[in-house]
DNA sequence: ACCTGAACACCGTTCAAGT
DNA sequence: ACCTGAACACCGTTCAAGT
């Protein structure tokens, strides 16, 4: 059935074509798979089948499946533009955190990826660069715009994380309203009223606007602290 | 070695001993495991040894492994106390995902258990409901109150998951400075300052303040808007 | 230098057999 | 009703053997 049992089949005379295995072909073999049934679902062995090789041929490639996650990570982070060359920061910001999702919503295994297989690659900190850029511009201090680059970060990969895999138990459906909150005291999340379809899209920018405008805020605030500090001195 | 290896030596004889199998008892000993080695490493035949069973035991308590995994999750949210009676809405909020932290830092596989297995308990509705009523007295309306929620929940899991599991190769360490930003042109990360120890209790509460500051910030925004469109009319 | 099969130590789960 | 061992179809990875 597979490729693979075709070229053994085939015998030793497919030398010529069984050894024109790279990490480059791997890697991208591989992006497809977890492209379509999430980072979980790849395995070294299915992976070798897909691709049409004994299993052991990758670990000639790749150190271990460590080191092959590595590379897809890098492939997908390392080709994206996070810097779009605005002016203004919440531009820059929205821009690259939207970037970003794109990425996570044509790669769904990407969040799982990022955050727990300890596999980012040197490329994540693109992002990070434009973000503290952005939020120096803003008004932040070191030490808050790295905070508010976790604040991005996380909302950014959880919302597209739950976009391409949703938590059935977690939806508003007929099914979990009258199933698990009616009768247990959620009066307020019994009543709410939603849309018949969720905006992903929508609920993303809302975010992310209400996170800048947390910045605006936050920065408001300490400058104001400031004054009052330097005006009692 | 393993207290099943004792039992098989006693033979037949241990069968009341044997049978005192619960699913109080398998949960709590699979909550220490999950607490000491992360949601990932606990399997059914490892948390058979460690109750002192044969795998196959455990199978007639639960009907799976997603099934145990759920009994844990619900077990561990159950327990906590989201609504903590303050009057202020920001209180109340502030409360709620202090409780929820604290739950994913006392047992730092929660994140994972909520985000991922798809094993989310009833009683994960309990933080929503405080946080619909709160977010409702702050202004937001219902779609708004419950985008709002997401990004809490997802700030709040990321951060804990983050601080329980830190990812090495996202540090600002000095090897990763020099091994991973130097000579990349990731200028502005390679200025930063920072403590020598991260404060994660103070990078939470800046976030959770940003955020509800960002929850002000949108409903005056919005309030102003209804404003001018009823005077144009 | 690259590819291979056999083997090791794991996994979740089914099934028929015990008491 | 509950517990058991054997078995099935998986894993990642090591190792010695091929070319």
């Amino acid at each position: 059935v597979s490729e693979r049992k075709r070229r053994k089949t085939r015998g030793a005379g497919g030398r010529g074509q069984a050894r024109d295995l790279t990490r480059a072909k791997v890697v991208s073999v591989a992006l497809s798979l977890i492209d379509a049934d999430g980072a979980d679902a790849i395995s070294m062995r299915g992976l070798a089948d897909a691709v049409g090789v004994t299993p052991m041929s990758l670990y000639n490639h790749f150190s271990n499946k460590r080191d092959l996650l590595s590379s897809i990570a890098a492939s997908v982070v390392g080709n994206a533009q996070f810097d779009g060359g605005q002016k203004g920061w919440r531009a820059q910001l929205e821009h690259c955190f939207g970037v970003l999702r794109d990425l996570c919503l044509r790669h769904p295994g990407l969040p799982r990826l990022l955050e727990f297989e300890g596999v980012a690659p040197a490329s994540i900190f693109a992002p990070m660069e434009v973000t503290l850029g952005a939020l120096r511009k803003a008004g932040l201090d070191d030490i808050g715009s790295l905070r508010t680059y976790f604040l991005l970060m996380g909302f950014t990969l959880a919302q597209a994380a739950y976009q391409t895999r949703p938590i059935p138990a977690l939806e508003l459906s007929e099914d979990v309203r009258t199933r698990r909150i009616a009768g247990r005291g959620y009066t307020t999340t019994e009543r709410i009223e939603l849309p018949s379809n969720w905006d992903f899209d929508a609920a993303f920018s809302f975010g992310i606007t209400l996170i800048l405008n947390g910045v605006e805020a936050t920065v408001a605030q300490s400058r104001k602290r400031k004054t009052v500090r330097r005006e009692k001195e």
